[in-house]
DNA sequence: ATGGCAGAAGCATTCTGA
């Protein structure tokens, strides 16, 4: 089972790239960020030739994410549903659309869109940390229904100094701060996994190029898009990949798609017996 | 140290992103 993410910047303007890099990849399941349309604008049309199924949650101009999948897709649910009783007042987080999820093949595909933050002395700083916030106990109670879960997305965050091209040039600096990083640790709680780095340990492997200051010709890039898997799901783990290709485009995205290969054959049964379990107590 | 590039809205230029 093949699971992607790519941070499109404008699902319009990308459309015929992300086309093409469907046809020569082939995944089971798509997730987008940055789509920056109405729901009822999406191109949805293009991605069910192909087979796919859409699920959109999008807004004019800015944000937008949409999980575009070959199988089933189940229980798709918008934003931070499932948080009324967290500490965190979750009506500041309504207006943005930058979470979906669903159930596919029996795993819990969480789609996000992190806000960036802008500085460290920004409000929209407090934003993105509180939304983070926010995000932990939407995960902490995906963990206790017993979901198996991907979480994936645009985090804005690079997770160590092995992230960035020039981790001294950025330290301490917005996408590589302390409190970023301690806010997406307790997302993940050591519970999640970055799959990235099962395979690869060294520097070097970027998602994302600044348009500007010819970031990509000078290969001055950052890993800030991730795919964290549930610790139950390591072990089926195939690969993990960075496709940097679709940076080489005409008019790219400023991201590129990350990926996972999973192999499933012997989980939906496990996972289905614990579900019953959880459905007991 | 600073500015730089791209997309949307909408028609000149501003806002936002990372």
């Amino acid at each position: 089972m093949l699971i992607a993410t790519w941070n499109v910047n404008s699902i319009r303007t990308r459309l015929s790239q992300i086309i093409d890099w469907i046809n020569q990849v082939n995944p089971d399941v798509l997730c987008l960020q940055e789509t920056k349309v109405i729901d009822d604008s999406f191109p949805v049309e293009p991605f069910e030739k192909l087979g796919y199924s859409v699920e959109v949650y999008g807004q004019k101009s800015y944000n937008g994410v949409a999980i575009i999948s070959k199988i089933k897709v189940e229980n798709v649910k918008k934003g931070f549903c499932d948080c009324k009783d967290s500490d965190q007042n979750i009506e500041i987080f309504l207006d943005q659309k930058r979470l979906i999820s669903a159930h596919i093949n029996g795993i819990k595909i969480i789609n996000v869109y992190v806000p960036n933050g802008s500085s460290l002395e920004s409000e929209k700083f407090e934003y993105k940390i509180n939304w983070l916030s926010c995000l932990a106990s939407f995960i902490d109670k995906q963990v206790k229904k017993g979901e198996l879960i991907c979480l994936m997305g645009d985090f804005n965050i690079a997770p160590s100094n092995l992230d960035i091209h020039d981790p001294i040039k950025y330290e301490g600096g917005i996408m590589a701060s302390l409190c970023e990083r301690n806010a997406l640790n307790n997302v993940l709680k050591g519970r999640l996994i970055d799959s990235f780095r099962i395979f690869e340990k060294n520097n070097g492997h970027w998602s994302w190029w600044d348009y500007r200051n010819k970031a990509y010709e000078l290969n001055k890039g950052w890993r800030i898009d991730h795919i964290y898997i549930s610790k139950e799901l390591s072990s089926k783990l195939k690969s993990s990949v960075i496709d940097s290709s679709p940076r080489a485009n005409i008019r790219p995205s400023d991201h590129v798609p990350v990926m996972i290969d999973i192999n499933l054959n012997d989980i939906n049964v496990d996972f289905f017996e614990d579900e019953d379990d959880f459905f007991e107590i």
